[in-house]
DNA sequence: GATTCGTGGGC
DNA sequence: TGCCCAAGAAT
């Protein structure tokens, strides 16, 4: 008597019609309500409004960005109206968001999409990658939400999943290239906005980082991170550098009418392009500076601030007094500044 | 391939 | 408290 296994284990490799059934049906139950998002059976959303979102979620929250999109599309409604936008305008918007980098790329692709494509985004993954700012994942996901082309996209969520599901031993970042093919290996034409949305819902509510929650998912019959018990262990990591730690000076100047000294920040480097406090130069020990002017400083205190690569600590001076700034009233001022230097400029207000 | 580039929330 | 991480892109 042919020995049976009682249950197989699935794979999706063997399986990709009923993990694609599994978890489109699940989306199509599960899928989270976003502003950015058409409803469900909708028309195609706006190529704009589905671009501006993905730019704005490149390594942030949906909860951070959320008031963000909303603020933006409220002013500018259409690319064009993007693209006629003042500079200043548009990273005073962006304050509090970061990654700068985003917003100058933001206005530089509106820019050229109105100059170089008439205000209408191109339709194919290979023109969006053109575009400033559209990476792989960014153009593929906009290739894929508002055109419905079947693009690949791998974000970290589909990392995430994608590893979980097939195991994959490899740590990333190597294993990134494996784990583009494996996510693609599940691609196909039918409804591929929707199945990119899947994913990334599926990782972003339930294939979660810390621990996923399998009893809520559609996939486990398929999951060889399930069946291996330990499925939280996925994806593999390798170890990150630490992080340095940096000091510096930051000088809260008023004038007579209570306005701050600002200035703008060169468009390259760190907070490239947009305001900031005058500040020395940000080192490893204290380094001394003189005043960007002369007055009566006074000490107000310090502020911690935490980013990607490296801890810094500003000590915050306060001064009367003029020159040439950009002279802003604090409520601006504060709208306008990204974060650190709006902590610093309440430090230096309140002492 | 490795670095640079923000911020805020969760645990 | 400190670490992890979030719909990555550019260099």
């Amino acid at each position: 008597m042919p020995s049976v296994p009682a249950e197989v284990p699935k794979s999706a490799a063997g399986d990709r019609t009923a993990v694609r059934a599994a978890l489109l049906g699940w989306y199509d139950a599960h899928r989270r309500t976003l502003v950015w998002r058409a409803g469900p059976g909708a028309a195609p959303p706006d190529p704009y409004r589905v671009w501006l979102s993905e730019i704005m979620l490149q390594q942030t929250t949906t909860a951070h960005a959320t008031p963000y999109f909303e603020a933006f599309t409220r002013r500018w409604p259409t690319v064009s109206d993007l693209a006629a936008a003042e500079d200043a305008d548009v990273m005073a918007a962006w304050a509090g968001l970061g990654y700068y980098a985003r917003a100058r790329n933001l206005l530089a692709c509106a820019r050229a999409v109105a100059r170089d494509h008439g205000g209408v985004f191109p339709d194919t993954e290979a023109g969006l990658l053109a575009l400033p700012g559209v990476g792989a994942y960014t153009a593929a996901a906009v290739a894929a939400i508002a055109f419905g082309r079947p693009a690949n996209v791998v974000d970290g969520n589909v990392e995430r999943v994608t590893a979980r599901l097939f195991a994959v031993e490899t740590p990333l970042p190597a294993a990134k290239p494996e784990l583009k093919r494996l996510a693609g290996s599940l691609v196909t034409d039918e409804r591929p906005g929707d199945w990119a949305q899947a994913l990334m819902d599926l990782g972003a509510t339930v294939c979660r980082p810390g621990r996923p929650l399998c009893e809520r998912c559609p996939l486990t019959a398929w999951c060889a991170a399930f069946q291996s018990g330990r499925p939280e262990r996925y994806p593999l990591k390798t170890k990150k550098a630490d992080r340095p730690h940096r000091t510096g000076m930051a000088w809260v100047l008023r004038d007579d009418q209570g306005r701050i000294g600002l200035v703008r920040r060169p468009d390259k480097g760190l907070l490239g392009g947009m305001l900031g406090l005058p500040t020395s130069d940000w080192a490893a020990a204290p380094v001394e500076t003189a005043p960007p002017v002369p007055a009566n400083w006074r000490e107000t205190g310090s502020v911690e601030h935490v980013f990607t690569h490296f801890a810094l600590t500003l000590q915050v001076r306060a001064g009367q007094g003029g020159g040439d700034f950009i002279w802003l009233p604090e409520a601006e001022a504060l709208a306008s500044l990204p974060t650190v230097f709006r902590k610093a400029l309440e430090r230096g207000l309140a002492g």
